[in-house]
DNA sequence: CTACCGTGAATGTACGTACATTTCTCGCAG
DNA sequence: CTGCGAGAAATGTACGTACATTCACGGTAG
């Protein structure tokens, strides 16, 4: 083991020092398989536990790493389940404490070429995509309209997966290992096409929420989702403060599934 | 200055208690004046400097607090500005962006009681309310109607304000020294009244954005809105990740103030 | 009255020590 | 082969010390 020099006389402190190195070795996947203990950072880089504590504090405040008593650190697993994130798990989470049973019909699930779609995905135009689409139901009655186009190459092994009952995001995990880490989120009010607002049994007045998600994993696109949301069934809800910015809540309130308030 | 005792057997750590009851001092305003030093807290909560640090580091990170070297801690004046929060602020910084003009035509800017909204605000149907209605454009265009309520209490020397090209929430911070640290908002995609869309020049295909907030500073209610957006000119953008959480984005994408996409 | 400097006080950094609590591992008994 | 327990190992908590760095205040010289 090679002790490694960090610079005393500078201006920078040690932690600081301690902990950039410690992120830099991390990015690069050197503790894939196991994060050094304090002891071990303590020998290796000659400085107090302290200081080894205060570098790991910041990591872990800023959620790189985990750690409990008695076990080494290890890094974050899947940084995610705290924020599963984005206005469509909002959605289906607020569904999911309302009682109401859910499920989906599979309108289509099969890989086809689309230059328009390929292109928002950073991808050539001949390029197979799976091309999934879903009306989601809430109770009996449709709610969202699904339409998810993603690379075959990395999604392939979702055609043959049963999407009645699962989420896109599950099968996804565990078929192919790829979890989404960054996206973005366009949301619109517009009224549905005819087709669309007979396919969701939407009532003729009633507009619909219409949202586009592009989804990456470790910078590479993975999803090109465009969904249609009844708009009197459903309502983004959000708290925000000075500290925690700004979250979107599953909709404690019960408003959200109704038409009323 | 009396000796607190923190719980030394209870299964509580020593840093975390004091944290608590230093937030519950803080929140009850005993620090407004000056925030105590290391040194002063080890005396009086009869702990170790280190205990100290570490309950007042976690209020740092938490934004609380600020400190430097050779000044006492400072409790944390107006928390804000990082993230001016929410979906209104977003849509009208996104018009800022833009480099259209904005202005606001007041529509009413009164006192007046409603039971209805005055319970929204936790505060008793009789209690006057000061009730400001604008029509804001983006443009020539008509871009959003805004309704708000305030408690009159706090909100009367807004009624002789200029609220044409000034926004609710500076003139707030101006006259009465409030700044809002908490809400929430709803947010529902519907078709206008046919009165609103008069109103908004709204064509007749087009659905909008109801937006129902409300606002809080230091726990107390402080405003009920309501504000209805113009779909067709509009779109709430946001972006995610698993370190950020979620945030609304001020709608980089010119496409968010365009009728195509 | 102003400008400068020195002193004191406060926080920041860094070291050390001790013990508590939890987890993991390894060996042994059944 | 399984299950349990003892012990080792790791992190969490809490104490102490020392010095560096920065800010605020006040006194003094001009």
């Amino acid at each position: 083991m090679t002790v490694r020099r960090l610079d005393r006389a500078g201006g920078d402190p040690l932690w600081k020092q301690l902990q950039e190195d410690l992120v830099r070795r991390l990015r690069s996947g050197e503790f894939d398989d196991a994060f050094p203990g304090e002891l071990a950072l303590v020998e290796e880089y000659a400085v107090s536990r302290h200081t080894v504590r205060q570098a790991l504090g910041q990591l872990r405040t800023d959620g790189l790493i985990v750690a409990e008593r008695g076990r080494q650190p290890r890094v974050a697993t899947a940084p995610e389940i705290r924020q599963p994130m984005g206005a469509l798990y909002s959605l289906f989470s607020s569904v999911e404490e309302s009682g109401l049973p859910q499920h989906s019909v599979v309108r289509a699930l099969d890989l086809r070429a689309d230059g328009v779609v390929a292109a928002r995905l950073d991808l050539e135009g001949s390029i197979p995509l799976l091309y999934l689409e879903r009306l989601r139901y809430a109770g009996d009655e449709p709610l969202a309209l699904d339409r998810v186009w993603l690379p075959a190459a990395l999604a392939e092994p979702l055609l043959n997966a049963d999407f009645t009952h699962t989420s896109l995001y599950n099968e996804l995990a565990e078929r192919t290992g790829i979890n989404l880490d960054h996206g973005r989120e366009d949301i619109r009010a517009m009224n549905p096409s005819p087709a669309e607002r007979a396919l969701l049994h939407c009532p003729d007045d009633a507009a619909v929420f219409s949202i586009i998600r592009q989804g990456t994993a470790q910078n590479r696109p993975v999803e090109w989702r465009h969904t249609i949301v009844r708009g009197d069934r459903f309502a983004l809800s959000a708290e925000f403060s000075a500290h925690t910015g700004y979250r979107l809540t599953s909709s404690p309130n019960t408003t959200a599934l109704t038409k009323a308030w």
